[in-house]
DNA sequence: GCTACAGATGTAACCGGTTACAACAACGGA
DNA sequence: TCCGTTGTTGTAACCGGTTACATCTGTAGC
């Protein structure tokens, strides 16, 4: 590894000088700069990270907050892969990386019932390796631990979780257009009783959907019916087990509206094992479009969430924080209504 | 943040010597020590990262290099979030935390052919980082690349490439093993013609899977034809291409093992697409047993691959060459046959 | 009582950058 | 000619730890 100095020392200027070049070039002269420039890239010198972080007090990395909760082992994030690679993709363009923050909780096995992230722990990491950010993502329904960060003053960017703060926002789907949409969807096949699986309490996106869902019911006309929600928490399982007990009631709906794509299999599932077929016998549409959506029989229809934007919407805020003060406005992105099989054509 | 030197003047010592307390207790008296320690914790000290990296040339993080392949954008590993969920448990119980690696490659557009990672920048941001050591996860096919990471001499862990070097070793499946397992249990149904789509030339897994393929045949007592082998490359549209070829031939298969599940698939719906029913009329096994492998109509008879198993051996050998200089044998990970409908019962 | 040595601690030089401040040159204006 | 300004560069003090070496104390061996 070649070092500052030893530039300096070839070129016979001091090493402030380098350091300039690199950082201000403005206030160097063109002459010296060209020379420093061309020295450095003979030598093949970049400036030792931790010796910048150290000085600066700011380092170029960008802290990822993510913990599964241990409470249930059989979470998979819809759409991890492409939202760190849009992460990656977009820190990377302003020389950010990414760093995978781990508690030393993560070896132990966790307390069940015990807060995911803790904040506290996290905190001090971000000062101890002076990030510039924080990157959280949602682990499920624990809610309130982020919003201890917000209180913190580190700028972080949340994924699919509301927080606000001088230096916090966040950025998640537009749920309740995307759960609109597919409502009036199924309005507009001629279903009147339509039934809605939603996510676990507390759950930022899932209160969305369901707040959607009644909306989407309004404004196609139609009465909410409070036996027709039917509260899930996203897993496959509580969409089975949903599903069946709507079934069971001795007017049962005609069109479900499952607030993951989960849910909606697991609806699946469930409406095969009563014996009806979907489309002909119940619609059903799920939310996410993960993978399995379009391999279920039969495919299924789903509100698709803009997945790669999450990366590119989540770093972009936060490299707007690192470069002015404010937090920018939480962003909503888009959803689309991706219609296969499982809610049927116009009948 | 409270520094050490705050420390050492409330404890009446000398910095040195609080941190000796932190790196080198026996060096220090027992008294001395838990006063240290208590006025530490009171203040809730922890070390600067940075200047602690800078002071031992060495940081408690360790590197991820992921690139994908841009020239293939559909590519999903089969289970990231396994790996990196492993990964981060191990390495956080020994106190490190993992740092994904972004060239500034990543936001431009890759020139199509060109190599994906390059080391070069890799190893020069390893050093900058005064990094502990690299984890490579495979990115497709260009495994060239990455013996150049072997040759840095920087302690890596590969995950899904051999990869070998004085510092440097690999996690893979027992490819062979499983592959050869599938095959068995293919003849053992009465499958005298047993067909393989494989995956791309150059790829490790994909060669062990083949090999594997070839020695479940011998260990049956069959023939291995030429005619029955058709390169695949993991996708899968080239499962149901694959498929559609064998399926014209003049003396078809009866049964098939696809080297990822995702071909797997592909094979399934060229089947269904040329009127033959699975597993009736054509018997098919995949290799990974992802998500949607349960979930296909009918469920999919699958070689699995133990995924938390990845990240845990990935740490482990990593960590075991942080301690000692010497790399660990490469670790090969058992499968397990999960079978299904796809493949029917004896017939 | 004197020396040798082990144990505990302090001193100060690093690690490799950044940056406030000082120094100095060149230049235009009075 | 002298002064104030602007532009360029060097000096040295940081950032916050780690650690080789020196120092000092106490104890065992003779």
């Amino acid at each position: 590894m070649v070092t500052a100095r030893e530039v300096a020392q070839l070129c016979g200027v001091s090493v402030a000088t380098v350091s300039r070049v690199f950082n201000r070039p403005a206030t160097v002269s063109a002459t010296t700069r060209e020379r420093v420039e061309r020295v450095a890239r003979d030598l093949d010198f970049s400036p030792n990270e931790s010796a910048r972080a150290l000085s600066r007090q700011q380092s170029a990395m960008v802290g990822l907050v993510w913990d599964t909760d241990h409470r249930r082992p059989g979470w998979r994030h819809p759409f991890l892969q492409d939202l760190l690679l849009g992460l990656k993709s977009a820190l990377s363009s302003h020389g950010y990386h990414l760093l995978m923050l781990a508690t030393s909780d993560d070896a132990r096995d966790r307390h069940p019932g015990v807060s995911l992230a803790d904040p506290i722990a996290y905190v001090s990491m971000t000062r101890r390796h002076h990030l510039a950010g924080l990157v959280l993502i949602d682990s499920g329904t624990d809610a309130d631990a982020f919003t201890a960060f917000a209180q913190s003053g580190l700028p972080c960017v949340a994924v699919d979780v509301a927080l606000s703060g001088p230096r916090a926002t966040y950025v998640t789907s537009d749920n309740a257009g995307g759960a609109a949409a597919a409502v009036q969807h199924l309005a507009a096949l001629g279903h009147h009783r339509i039934a809605t699986i939603t996510g676990p309490r507390g759950n930022a996106p899932a209160g969305a959907r369901t707040e959607g869902y009644l909306r989407g019911l309004a404004e196609a006309g139609l009465e909410a019916r409070e036996d027709l929600v039917i509260t899930g928490d996203f897993y496959r399982e509580s969409g089975f087990v949903g599903m069946r007990r709507l079934l069971a009631r001795k007017d049962p709906p005609t069109a479900v509206f499952a607030a993951s794509d989960e849910m909606a299999v697991g609806a699946l599932l469930a409406a095969r094992a009563a014996g009806l077929r979907v489309p002909d016998d119940l619609a059903v549409v799920g939310f996410d479009d993960i993978e399995v959506a379009s391999l279920v029989d039969p495919a299924l229809t789903t509100v698709a969430q803009d997945k790669p934007g999450f990366g590119t919407a989540a770093a972009g805020a936060l490299l707007a924080m690192l470069e002015n003060a404010d937090a920018p406005e939480p962003v909503l992105l888009p959803t689309k209504l991706v219609v296969r099989d499982s809610c049927g054509s116009r009948s």
